[in-house]
DNA sequence: GTGGATGCAAACTCTTTGCACCTTG
DNA sequence: CAAGGTGCAAAGAGTTTGCATCCAC
C-alpha cells in the first residue's frame, strides 16, 4: 500500500507548480529546497511511479535526458531552442495525426517536437 | 581534411542500407559484419560526424535508444507499435509547423511520433 | 511493530575521451 | 612521413539497485 511521505509530497508540489517540464536533476534541485537531503534515487524512484500512475507524461528530446511534466494539463507540444536547450511549451496542436497513419493502424497517441532557436537565443546571435 | 577509410565505409554503407532505424549497437552489428573488429567508439564517432555533416537523422522515442537513419529519404516520420514495438516509417508530414511557435521564434527542424497499434497487433488483440 | 520508503553508495548502461598505434594521402 | 583515424580501456553521465535504517500506519 502506498504512504504518504514528506519526500512524496515535495517531489509531486516541485513538479505540480513547474512552468516547464522538469529533469531529474533539476526536479531534485526544487523539492530539496523544501527538504533538504532528498536523494536522487527517491526522485527516480517516484518518477517511476507516478509515470505508471499516469500522474506525468515524459518528454524525451534527442540528446537530451528525459524531463517530466504533470499530467493533466491541455493537450500540447514543446520547443527547445537549440542554443540554450530550454523546452518551451507551445499552446497549440493542429491534431489530425490519424489520416497520418497506414489504413488499419490505430493512432493512441502522438508526440510533436519544434527545435530551433528561441527568441531571446535568436537576438543574441545577430 | 578527411579521409575515406574501411570503418567509415562500412559504417555508411550499413546505414545506407538499413530499413529502419538503427541503434548504435545494432549499427556496430551490422557494420562488423563487413568489417570484423570495429569498434563501438568508431560507431559514435562516425554517428556524430554524419550528423554533424547532416548525413544521418536521430530518431529518438521515449523509452528507447536513440536510433539513426541515413538523411536524404523523403522527409517522413514515424509510427511506433506499443504492442510489437516496431517502428514504422510514415509517408506524409502535414508541414506547416512554423505557426505554432511563439513569435519571435526560429523553427528550423520538428519531430514527429504517431503512437498506437500497428495493423497486424490490431487484429491479434481482437 | 511491520512493511513500505529512504539515503547512500555501488552497479549498470550508454556514450565520450585519452592515448598509443595504424593508415591514408 | 605527417595528420587524421582506430581500437582499447578508462572515464563520464544518467539511471537503477542492494541494503541497512527510518518512519507511516
Amino acid at each position: 500500500m502506498e504512504r504518504r511521505t514528506r519526500q512524496r509530497e515535495a517531489i509531486r508540489q516541485a513538479l505540480a507548480v513547474a512552468d516547464r517540464p522538469l529533469s531529474p536533476q533539476e526536479l531534485l534541485a526544487r523539492a530539496s529546497r523544501a527538504l533538504p537531503g532528498l536523494g536522487i534515487a527517491t526522485v527516480y524512484r517516484h518518477l517511476t511511479r507516478l509515470d505508471r500512475e499516469g500522474a506525468l507524461r515524459a518528454v524525451v528530446l534527442p540528446g537530451e535526458p528525459s524531463r517530466y511534466e504533470i499530467a493533466g494539463k491541455d493537450h500540447h507540444h514543446h520547443f527547445r531552442c537549440r542554443a540554450c536547450t530550454a523546452v518551451f511549451e507551445l499552446p497549440h496542436c493542429p491534431g489530425d495525426f490519424e489520416r497520418l497513419a497506414p489504413s488499419g493502424f490505430l493512432v493512441e497517441n502522438h508526440e510533436l517536437f519544434l527545435m530551433g532557436l528561441c527568441a531571446g537565443c535568436r537576438d543574441g546571435q545577430r
